[in-house]
DNA sequence: GAGTTTGAAACT
DNA sequence: CAGTTTCAAACTC
């Protein structure tokens, strides 16, 4: 006990300015579903998330904390060692700076966003010296701790340095941020905005088995991110959707209590149900994963939101009654239990890439023929008429021409979409474009231009029938002196394929709404079924389903819709959507 | 506040 | 890399 109490250690850790500079909108959000998120947590997620700390090396960061350490200032406490800054443990772990509890007491009071006093360590076997210790890991030294056999203090710069260097070697990441924006971060959680959520995840991930990821055990959770595809979680609740983690998102966030039962719930609910009674159940995604084995690391089966936490068990059986909002590609791919819920987009499996893909060709094809249609009626007109009579009728002709050409090209469109597998074959066929002449005939008008974008049309244009619609366009433009007849022809392209594009997105949201349909009055059948099955075991008339449900939580299966789904709630994103075999196809044959 | 639980870190 | 141990925070009573 060198130091004696960790406490004494006379140094400081006080908070590096860089700490403190940091903040940014992206870190404030990131903590902001916590109520009491301590400003200083917060500024240190988000100097993880925009230091530079990250992208340098390892060495780099040891040479920093190094120099810091050697080079104290006279005269005052030693600035933690730069990684510090960076650092993420801290993050991760509720960081001292975040916590000024002085023991061990849930940090969780979800009042006061007041930024408390620094959190102190007690540390007692690990001289601080340790990723175990919260200051350690966050790069400052500590202070006022209640340690015993302190190290991590000026006065034991070299010990301290060495350990720095041992945990660097060990984990060359050590000290840099756990939490961290990723572009797969951003879209995972972009929806939690809601909830405060998050552009970031975890970088490792937890391995989280018992607390559902619902608990600050979780350095996900405690981040507050949601579980991502780096987790190895079982049972995990903390995902884009989840009802328990709504729960305790939506429920009273200044109600500590209330927070921690539905916590409690939810994780008694996945893990003392189904979860450890017997051989560890699957749980959750993991369940699912049963079915698709080899799955643990394939990303597309990830958690985008979701998660896929690996199953380890053979209780492939038994993930039918797990509550959880399993794996909803999972479930999605093999057509599981409807009785669980899931937490997907009502378009989701509707609007497949192919379909973007199909529908820029068609408004390419479109646009290709509205040309020419344009040009036709255009040339013709010329010949029949003359001198001003001409011209006044080509006017009036471009007038009308839109509602010929919809209907061509609405017939084309129908053609397509009735069976998306003949998309290319009709086009290439049918196809309007004289590709290679296309550029040097005349320029793509605005809309077409934009709706090549995709590399695969353009060749494909290039490689269409030189007949084409799009031959005739070139062919047309090039008889318009220039001018307006060009932008003529532009402008009736550009309003068809904006049309056609409008008419597809009307589908789309068709498809959606009766998804949701379907979602609701499946939800509804559910609740029934579960109702009536309620009242005949226990004889209970209650007509609360939901409250009913949420009752049988030991072990019964879970209900089948959020409550919020049996409100009128339009289904959201968030909402579970069960996965219905029969609707995808129907949608995937309107689209 | 003592004791238990939990999961990351460290170790084998 | 998997399994085990150590550790300290989170949590419960």
């Amino acid at each position: 006990m060198e130091e004696g109490e960790g406490g004494e250690s006379g140094s400081k850790n006080v908070v590096p300015p860089e700490f403190v500079v940091a903040v940014s909108p992206t870190a404030a959000a990131a903590t902001t579903a916590w109520s009491d998120a301590p400003a200083k947590k917060i500024v240190r997620q988000l100097d993880f998330n925009t230091m530079t700390e990250q992208s340098k090396p390892p060495q780099q960061l040891l040479q920093q904390m190094t120099v810091m350490t050697q080079k104290p200032v006279a005269g005052s406490p030693l600035p933690p060692p730069q990684p510090m800054i960076g650092l993420q443990h801290s993050s991760v772990r509720v960081g001292k700076p975040e916590s000024p509890k002085p023991k061990s007491r849930p940090n969780f009071d979800m009042k006061e966003g007041t930024p408390k006093k620094q959190k102190q360590c007690n540390c007692k076997h690990s001289k601080c010296l340790k990723l175990y210790c919260e200051c350690f890991a966050s790069g400052i030294y500590c202070d006022g701790c209640n340690c015993v056999n302190c190290f991590n203090n000026v006065d034991n710069e070299a010990a301290r340095r060495e350990a720095v260097e041992a945990t660097l070697e060990r984990n060359p990441n050590a000290f840099r941020p756990k939490i961290a924006s990723s572009p797969q971060g951003a879209r995972d959680s972009r929806e939690e905005t809601g909830e405060g959520l998050v552009l970031i995840k975890h970088n490792k991930g937890c391995h989280c088995k018992k607390s559902g990821c619902l608990k600050k055990y979780c350095e996900c959770f405690q981040a507050n991110v949601l579980c991502s595809e780096n987790c190895r979680c079982m049972d995990c609740k903390n995902f884009e959707g989840s009802e328990e983690r709504q729960a305790l998102f939506h429920g009273d966030q200044n109600n500590n209590t209330y927070i921690q039962q539905a916590a409690n719930a939810a994780i008694t609910g996945a893990i003392g149900s189904y979860g450890y009674s017997s051989p560890p159940v699957s749980k959750k995604r993991k369940g699912q994963e049963l079915f698709l084995w080899p799955t643990s690391k394939d990303p597309s089966i990830s958690k985008s939101g979701q998660q896929v936490n690996h199953v380890k068990g053979p209780a492939a059986a038994s993930s039918s009654l797990s509550p959880v909002p399993n794996a909803r590609v999972a479930n999605a791919t093999l057509g599981q239990s409807p009785q669980k819920l899931k937490y997907r987009s009502l378009l989701a499996d509707i609007v497949q890439p192919h379909h973007l893909k199909e529908l820029c060709s068609v408004l390419v094809l479109v646009s290709g023929q509205a040309a020419k249609t344009l040009a036709d009626q255009k040339s013709s007109a010329e010949k029949r008429t003359e001198d001003q009579a001409e011209t006044s009728l080509a006017s009036s002709t471009q007038e009308q021409l839109p509602s010929q050409k919809d209907v061509d090209v609405e017939k084309a469109m129908d053609d397509d979409c009735s069976s998306a597998n003949q998309t290319d074959k009709i086009s290439p066929s049918n196809s309007c474009s004289d590709g290679a002449d296309v550029p040097k005939g005349r320029p793509m008008s605005p809309g077409t231009l934009a709706l090549m974008c995709d590399e695969q049309d353009t060749m494909f244009m290039r490689a269409s029938s030189p007949i084409g619609p799009m031959n005739h366009a070139c062919n047309t433009s090039s008889q318009f002196p220039s001018g307006q007849g060009v932008t003529e022809v532009y402008g009736e392209q550009e309003r068809i394929v904006l049309t056609q594009f409008r008419d597809f997105l009307n589908r789309v949201i068709t498809m959606g709404e009766i998804n949701e349909t379907k979602c609701s009055s499946l939800a509804r059948s559910e609740l029934e079924n579960q109702k009536h099955l309620i009242n005949k075991e226990t004889g209970n008339s209650s007509t609360d389903i939901v409250h009913q449900q949420e009752a049988t939580s030991n072990g019964e299966p879970k209900t089948v819709v959020p409550p919020m789904a049996t409100t009128s709630t339009p289904v959201v994103p968030g909402d579970a959507v069960t996965e219905n075999g029969e609707t995808k196809p129907e949608m995937e044959k309107e689209l």
